[in-house]
DNA sequence: TTGTGTCCAACGTTTACGTCA
DNA sequence: AGTGACGTAAACGTTGGACAC
């Protein structure tokens, strides 16, 4: 059994379900997917080998509270913002467009005064290394790599390095820290989000039993509805048909979308 | 199909560094 | 100036998945 789980992101399908179970796009909320068993997926292109379709439910058609992300332009929270209208922190911090920015960034390494000279030659010869701090204009330029591309491939790392004059193996090693640097930011903002969730929905759930308190109240000094034996409703998600069983064992059905109700229509009089 | 080796991301941990009281 | 506590970032070790052979 596979499960997915999207806390706040616009409903979309997960990996392992097909287009057939796409959600609106305008919705927010928890989102889940679940993979049965013996399901096979494959890569990118998706095979699977059950014919039962898994299951994406979305569980709250709206979101109470929007859902906060990590900008990953700026490094801060952003909230429906749009993603490239941002001024990165690195332009903003070095008063730059985009424009040209990379030669600026390269211009600024190789003047860099401070060079992490723990290079190749400590590398070659398996000593120990020396921890020492990047430079503000080498974590500035990783930085945005990291915003272009959160994972590197081999050629990308040795450019890098390269460029940064820094061991390939220590710029793998700053965007895995990244990445988890990231991940953890996201996870704190997603307790935020799930606590302001939870109060929502239990402040909803308080109004609703006030609700219920109301209504039980009244049926209680309307004699026309004690009259009636107790029903149980249930409604076919399908046909959107609700039937009502009475504690009796008779039942009927209405349609929720026209409100007719058949045993009470002319024809069936 | 199975076994093996390689690569790499994720994760947890350790360690060095910088800051502050 | 020296020192310890603390937070952060760099680096390391392990694990597991994907892939090629």
């Amino acid at each position: 059994m596979e499960l997915a789980l999207s806390l706040g992101d616009p409903p979309k399908p997960f990996s392992f379900i097909g287009e057939t179970q796409k959600l609106s796009s305008n919705d927010l909320g928890f989102c889940m997917g679940l993979l049965r068993q013996g399901d096979a997926v494959y890569g990118g292109d998706e095979k699977r080998v059950s014919s039962d379709p898994p299951l994406q439910l979305d569980l709250l058609p709206f979101s109470p509270v929007p859902r906060p992300q990590l900008c990953p332009e700026r490094g801060w929270l952003a909230a429906a913002e749009e993603p490239n209208s941002a001024v990165s922190s690195f332009q903003m911090a070095f008063g730059m467009s985009r424009r040209g920015k990379r030669e600026v960034e390269l211009e600024m390494i190789e003047t860099d005064q401070r060079v992490n000279t723990r290079g190749s030659d400590d590398d070659e010869n398996g000593s120990t290394h020396k921890k020492l701090r990047l430079s503000q204009k080498q974590s500035a330029f990783l930085e945005e790599s990291f915003k272009e591309h959160n994972t590197l491939n081999t050629k990308q790392k040795l450019a890098l390095a390269k460029q940064l004059n820094l061991r390939p193996r220590q710029i793998e090693v700053w965007f895995q820290n990244r990445r988890a640097r990231t991940k953890l930011k996201q996870t704190e903002v997603d307790c935020e989000y799930l606590k302001r969730c939870c109060e929502t929905l239990a402040e909803e759930n308080k109004r609703l039993q006030k609700e219920l308190q109301e209504l039980r109240a009244l049926k209680s000094c309307q004699p026309f509805y004690t009259q009636l034996p107790a029903t149980t409703l249930t409604m076919c998600p399908s046909c959107e048909r609700v039937t009502t069983a009475t504690a009796s064992g008779s039942s009927n059905t209405t349609d929720v979308k026209t409100g007719e109700y058949p045993f009470l229509s002319p024809t069936n009089a």
